[in-house]
RNA sequence: GGCCCCGUAGUUCAAUGGAUAGAAUAGAAGUUUCCUAAACUUUAGAUGCAAGUUCGAUUCUUGCCGGGGCUACCA
């Protein structure tokens, strides 16, 4: 709503010509509840600029604008706040002017401005938890968010597909597998190959604990154990390109990827383009030469490249070793190229990646910027927190991992047996129900990680996330559902066009209102969660409005209100507010159900 | 040790430096001849501690106390 803009302008020039002071600022916010008013003027940080009394110098500033704007009908001053009263007429007009706005809310990609935004980036050795959950939420509804305010993105993730860890599996499966296959056992891709991560892991410790017992220390046996020699020959073999090792790879591999597209399938996320470590695991030594030209890095004696950042309050940071192989940080750095090479119109880059790397981000970009990539001031770390159970953290070695897949279907089961204790479905397939049981079950998961502050630790509680009441995915859901109910008996009576224009001179309740300058800050809510990489603001706001909503509809009559106008006028805000729910919404990647 | 993040009602979360710190849950009390009661209304309850910056601090600065993380020529 632009009034905003129009009374900061104002305010401004009143000033001027009251006050003789030029204002750089004028502080606007909405006016809190228990004041009369709509919207807020903060008179304190103009007394920089005026010598005065707050108060006189707020009511000078309210008589002024209250003469000159039709918009503004009255005034009152607390302290130091300017409370603007802004006539109904003004509310109608902008909520009359929605119907000319399409995606009211979403912006068109018409930026030049395109960010990749990374997520997930699994390790290929076992299947996805909890954590890779908030991962891929967080990313997916990011990207979404990105989109939203104008930006092409690119979503992507890269597979870490090479290394020790993959060849545990494969030597496990390889000596106690006896050829099993997804096919042959029924087991999803994933999860076949983590039981044989698994029973590496088993099978290596009791070889440590027998070595010990023969006299080893522990340190050497951990060392020495020859299941770990003979998964580390693997590795190398696999580096020489060993065609048996590699087409075992590969074969491994390929059982993941199926039940990991089956896992982003469920979880309702995916990717525009994928790289496999496999391939970039050799990319950066370049840029190595090219940053030793610079003179960004240096050369040690012994011959490793380094990076000094200690004006920066950093370390030096290793980014090339001595026998001239790479680190983590040289892959990311010719991974970062990379991705520019194949999309020449990136101008930034997301990275969601969980905050126990906030450090080697930093380092990571603060190299780019210093060799001087054009695109190196748009990178973010989307930093988050770990995700704990009531138990404590999750250790894949005691078993307390939450499988993502389980974790999903967990969620669908307790939405269908809630539902059916309310049982307000009839009518409905077998088919639609478990549609729906997803919906819900997703949403209440969906909603429940990413209403909190990404950058702090979730504590996951199973029986709370199920919880369908309060600040919740469910909840909302359900008013959305209430919204499309009234639609359709609305439809019925034949009524769908007849909802006219609504007339400036109309009154408000004050529940209407409200309603209206909530619809009215869904852009600016966009754009702050977009700005600030951040769904929470848009969670949030969507449960405001819901809340506000439900207040509406249980104190207002809406089918049967009396006045045609205020009935027509009352069916179409909660139509507006469903679309907002319901784009919200899908920026968090959650659906919303007809009924529920 | 050094560096980074987090400490808000019993619990889970909010609050661009702004007014009397908001919600939700759990607790107490109410509201369904009516469009979906998975709702609504009322009630009680919190900024870890101590200084500083200022008209004003949950927010910024410093110190302390708690929780977590990073501190590999691993990825």
């Amino acid at each position: 709503m632009d009034i905003e803009q129009i009374l900061i302008d104002r305010v401004k020039k009143v000033v001027l010509e009251q006050y003789d002071a030029d204002l750089p600022t004028v502080e606007l916010q909405p006016t809190r509840k228990d004041f009369e008013g709509d919207i807020t003027v903060v008179v304190f940080p103009m007394l920089k600029f005026i010598k005065g009394n707050p108060v006189e110098i707020g009511t000078t500033i309210g008589e002024a604008l209250r003469a000159q704007l039709d918009s503004i009908d009255g005034f009152n001053v607390v302290k130091g706040f300017l409370n603007l009263v802004v006539g109904d007429a003004y509310y109608i007009e902008f909520f009359n002017s929605l119907d000319t706005i399409e995606n009211y809310g979403l912006q068109a990609n018409t930026s030049a401005e395109a960010v990749m935004v990374e997520y997930s980036s699994p390790n290929t050795n076992k299947p996805l938890h909890l954590g890779h959950v908030r991962n891929n939420l967080l990313g997916y509804s990011v990207a979404e968010l990105l989109k939203a305010s104008g930006k092409k993105v690119y979503k992507t993730q890269i597979i870490n597909d090479r290394g020790i860890h993959i060849c545990k599996s494969m030597l496990a499966w390889k000596k106690f597998g006896g050829g099993e296959t997804p096919e042959s056992t029924g087991i999803k891709g994933d999860k076949l190959v983590g039981n044989y991560y698994v029973a590496f892991d088993k099978a290596f410790k009791e070889e440590v604990e027998k070595m010990i017992d023969e006299g080893m220390s522990r340190e050497e046996a951990e060392k020495e154990a020859p299941l770990l020699k003979q998964a580390q020959d693997m590795l190398i073999k696999w580096e020489a390109g060993d065609p048996e090792v590699v087409a075992l790879w590969k074969q491994m591999n390929s059982w993941v990827y199926e039940g990991f597209d089956e896992t982003y399938k469920n979880l309702g996320v995916d990717f525009d383009r994928l790289y496999y470590e496999s391939k970039t695991y050799l990319l950066g030594k370049d840029v190595i030469e090219e940053g030793l030209s610079k003179g960004v890095f240096f050369r040690k004696p012994d011959g490793s490249v380094w990076i000094d950042l200690t004006e920066e309050g950093l370390d030096q940071k290793i980014v090339l070793r001595s026998d001239g192989t790479s680190v983590y940080m040289t892959q990311d750095l010719g991974t970062a190229l990379q991705r520019v090479k194949d999309f020449p119109d990136i101008t930034g880059m997301v990275y969601t990646v969980g905050n126990e790397q906030d450090y080697h981000f930093k380092v990571l970009f603060l190299i780019l910027k210093k060799l001087g990539y054009s695109w190196a001031g748009q990178l973010h770390h989307l930093s988050y927190g770990m995700v704990d159970l009531p138990s404590g953290k999750m250790k894949s070695r005691e078993g307390t991992v939450v499988d993502a897949d389980d974790l999903l279907d967990e969620m669908t089961r307790t939405a269908e047996q809630i539902s059916k204790e309310l049982g307000k479905l009839d009518g409905y397939s077998e088919e639609e129900k478990q549609a729906l049981y997803r919906i819900i079950g997703l949403g209440a998961l969906k909603y429940y990680i990413l209403k909190v502050d990404p950058k702090k630790r979730i504590l996951f509680n199973p029986e709370e996330s199920v919880d369908f009441q309060g600040n919740t995915g469910p909840f909302i859901q359900y008013t959305y559902a209430r919204i499309r109910s009234i639609m359709r008996k609305f439809e019925e009576e034949g009524s769908v066009e007849a909802i006219a224009k609504t007339q400036p001179d109309m009154p408000l309740h004050a529940k209407e209102k409200e309603l209206i300058k909530l619809i009215g800050q869904f852009p600016v809510t966009i754009q702050q969660a977009a700005d600030n990489l951040s769904p929470a603001l848009v969670a949030n706001y969507v449960y405001e409005l819901v809340k506000e909503f439900n207040s509406f509809y249980q104190q207002l009559t809406i089918l049967g209100e009396k006045d045609d106008d205020k009935r027509k006028f009352r069916v179409k805000l909660s139509k507006t507010v469903a679309y907002v729910l319901a784009s919200g919404m899908s920026l968090l990647g959650i659906n919303m159900p007809e009924r529920m």
